[in-house]
DNA sequence: TATCATTGTGAAATCGGTTTCACGCCTCGG
DNA sequence: CCGAGGCGTGAAACCGATTTCACAATGATA
């Protein structure tokens, strides 16, 4: 008796009495074979409970079955829900499609570091990455061949596929909201104007400005960093310079608690005197008091994207970068 | 002139004059090759830039390279900040012993579902899992001789490996406070009790009483979910039950925050007439207001804990579970 | 009817390492 | 001086799939 060891092509070739070449065929969907002979081996691979051994279809064919999400620790963005949702959502939808993850978390700035040794490797059949910084050595992947998808827009215009959040639209939307409701004054506290994320936000309040035929005043406009400390700061400064500021649109929600928190700390009140609007639709947007209004993206729809458009490369079809939707969460801050 | 194509055994073996399989003593540390030829083979490979095909290495060996990491998506913990962290902790240490992390966000429930058949087809060579609620699978798993380790406690008594926060020193350090702190009536809003961790919490509570020679009232145990409705709910019955109940231990912070709510909205304050303490160190601890004391508890080297505990198994040393030390985080609500 | 394509199939080479096995050489004990 | 034992080494088998190539059978064409 003994232990029943994993069959191998040699086993169903022999069950089915057709050759090992004929096997493959059928496993990969060669049209060519005759239907009794792929039945056959469909019905020695079912009770034979054959499973294909990765490593030896990988050596064969060099495909590994493997795709890489690469995301910049630097920024410790991992330890933002976010990135775990957009994992998530690439997860799911490779694995449906017989790929799996492979989760690197490192400092992608080296065009020579491990990182770069081991997706040039062909270890992986294809690289997604997270908020990039330095696209040196995407690009060079990207031209020894490798898939590669970019989840956030590249650094500069460029011919990489990419999925992204419609920041534009978000910061446009906010903005119009904010204009719409009456108010005067609207601010910005933006993110790290570096990203194209935090421009293309920006770049959505100002277009509402210049609908409403407005120019909005340089010093309406701040720079935060996306932390709680500087929304806060920056918030100080605003009401300091205007006193009659009435709106801000904070570019995460981090920034916008903090800037709550400054209006209120100078005895004003949100919304009444200032309203508020995040960007993300944290979990603290909703447990802070008062509740934040913000701009939701289906993250967890951006990996899934992500996933796709890998997925089409693979199978040679024709890739479209996307842009996603978001929507405009009213709660109480505005 | 051929694009440089990648170099194999056969090269390095002609360069450096020896046959291939004393190529892969060298490469594999085998003592007993002189060490004339383990030199020239050293040149050649860093001469001809030589590097290892995982394809090759796992389908000769056996070993993959690779670690799955196991994730129960019905709790979608893996929006969940904490889990991000955990497994960044992981991925930095399997890389730094050569070794990629394979994500699987998923139902692990079913015993059969595909992830269980990609983990029995041996295509990694352990896996960590995340917050099991059914152990059927990783018992069959480790059955089969699967190096596996458990974050966070098995859910029974188990020979298991595993790595998990010191939930009961927590429970114990957030209610020894507050006892120490003058307060009578201390209540203890629970997360999932079904879980280790809950129990273990809960069990750190009582057992601050019994030190103190006294046992808890019944009703001032409370089963929450984890959900800041939740925290909101069980503060409210407190309150109405408990009306002098003058501190509360929230097993984690979104429930802190909800009872914070609650007890602000019966018009009492925190910490003057309530004193909170949660559990997470969440990043919503710090921003809300007024601030929250809480356990933090050292994530990322929890999962590096989780890692090593890997290796280890996986180079044959001796293992043993971790419990991972807390720390009190005095702020504002306690 | 003779010839050329086309189609389905299996034998065998191949992918790039690892591991077994046998052999030659050297040392040591009797 | 002979045989046993140990050591370093290379030839070759092996891991489990894919893919090339040759060949036989069939159908189409002239």
């Amino acid at each position: 008796m003994s232990a029943k060891a994993r069959p191998t092509y040699s086993a169903i070739a022999k069950a089915a009495g057709v050759s090992e070449a004929t096997v493959s065929r059928v496993l990969n969907n060669d049209e060519r074979v005759n239907p009794e002979r792929t039945a056959a081996v469909m019905k020695a691979v079912e009770e034979l409970g054959y499973r294909r051994h990765r490593a030896a279809t990988a050596l064969a064919s060099g495909r590994t079955g493997l795709i890489a999400v690469v995301i910049d620790d630097d920024l410790s963005v991992f330890s933002d829900p976010f990135w775990g949702t957009v994992t998530s959502g690439i997860s799911r939808v490779l694995m449906e499609n017989h790929l799996q993850t492979v989760l690197m978390v490192t400092s992608v700035n080296s065009v020579d570091g491990p990182v770069a040794h081991y997706l040039e490797g062909r270890e992986v059949d294809g690289a997604i990455f997270f908020q990039l910084h330095k696209d040196a050595l995407v690009r060079k992947l990207a031209k020894q061949g490798l898939p590669i998808v970019i989840t956030g827009s590249p650094h500069t215009d460029t011919d990489l596929y990419f999925v992204d959040t419609d920041n534009f639209g978000g910061g446009y939307a906010a903005t119009k909201h904010l204009m719409s409701r009456g108010c005067k004054k609207v601010a910005i506290i933006t993110g790290d104007i570096e990203t194209t994320a935090g421009h293309q936000r920006l770049d959505g309040y100002n277009q509402v400005y210049r609908e409403f035929g407005r120019v909005p005043n340089k010093s309406l406009i701040r720079q935060g960093d996306y932390s709680y400390e500087s929304g806060q700061v920056q918030m100080e400064h605003l009401l300091a310079e205007h006193p009659d500021v009435d709106a801000v649109f904070a570019c995460n929600d981090l920034m916008a608690l903090g800037a709550i928190a400054a209006i209120e700390a100078a005895g004003k009140s949100v919304p009444d005197d200032v309203a508020v609007i995040g960007f993300d639709d944290s979990v603290s947007s909703r447990t802070s008091r008062p509740q934040l209004s913000t701009i939701r993206q289906d993250i967890t729809a951006l990996g899934e994207a992500a996933a796709e458009l890998m997925i089409a490369q693979l199978n040679g079809e024709p890739v479209e970068s996307r842009i996603m939707p978001v929507e405009l969460v009213l709660r109480e801050s505005a």
